[in-house]
DNA sequence: GTGTTTGTTGCAATTTTATTCAATTATAAA
DNA sequence: TTTATAATTGAATAAAATTGCAACAAACAC
């Protein structure tokens, strides 16, 4: 594990923003900092903080990738209409105050999935995913 | 709304198993049931039943997408190393029993997402996403 | 500082997913 | 039952995202 520029802005660039950029959007912004980065790169770079849970990756109705810095634990709302994210404190979704009339929003749908390891792959120590291989 | 072999195969094939598939799987199993569908249509017919909060996508650490049909309120368990998908009722992740030892996985990382209207959107009646206009 | 090692970058090619549009077909009206 | 209407399909195309690989560069040893 290496430190880059690319490696940096991207982590960085996430950490400071608050708006659930794209890819294209990162790099966008990369250009404006003068940092010379490709796209190919800044999802590289994206999947693996993924990989080792600093980022989330949030898909809106219009089926593009939206990049988010993984803070203290939280939810997103999401508008099926303008596409707007919203990120809420867990605490406040596993409290008796969370009903589908929530912040605003008028929700219907959810999505709710949770990553680690199952019970067969605990014990493996190479991954398929999180890293190449085990070599 | 009209009804065609294509939508029926892909709705029925989703609520009739329970693994998760690809949207190339679906293709693959029409095919062996000689039903004609493309690809195309099997990405469109999902996207609507997406839209609709018939199914869900579940994109696993491999970056491919999986398709759920939405059953009762369930979350789903995704082992980062072989991509396993197990669906777990609801009440469960919302009761005491939940904690990052569950069902044989061993969780570290959360995506939760709830889809709706914003504010600002709850009392228009055309929606970017779910049609394509209120002509 | 120089050289070696090995992780990283970015182009090109590929894969996955979405959109366009002409042809088709389900549905309702005649 | 035929015709008209409009939603749906799928091949071609485009866009989004990933992978392979040669060139590059960070980190470490000397």
């Amino acid at each position: 594990m290496r430190n880059t520029k690319q490696k940096d802005f991207v982590f960085n660039n996430l950490k400071l923003r608050y708006d659930h950029p794209t890819a294209y959007q990162i790099v966008s912004d990369a250009k404006l900092n003068n940092i010379e980065i490709g796209i190919t790169s800044v999802y590289r770079i994206l999947n693996d903080l993924i990989k080792k849970g600093l980022v989330c990756k949030i898909i809106t109705k219009d089926n593009i990738a939206h990049y988010d810095f993984v803070r203290n634990n939280h939810v997103h709302l999401v508008c099926n209409n303008c596409g707007k994210i919203v990120d809420v404190n867990n605490e406040e979704v596993f409290s008796d105050k969370f009903n589908c009339n929530f912040h605003g929003f008028n929700l219907n749908t959810q999505d709710i999935t949770f990553f680690g390891k199952c019970e067969n792959c605990k014990t493996v120590t190479n991954n398929k995913y999180t890293n190449k291989s085990s070599k």
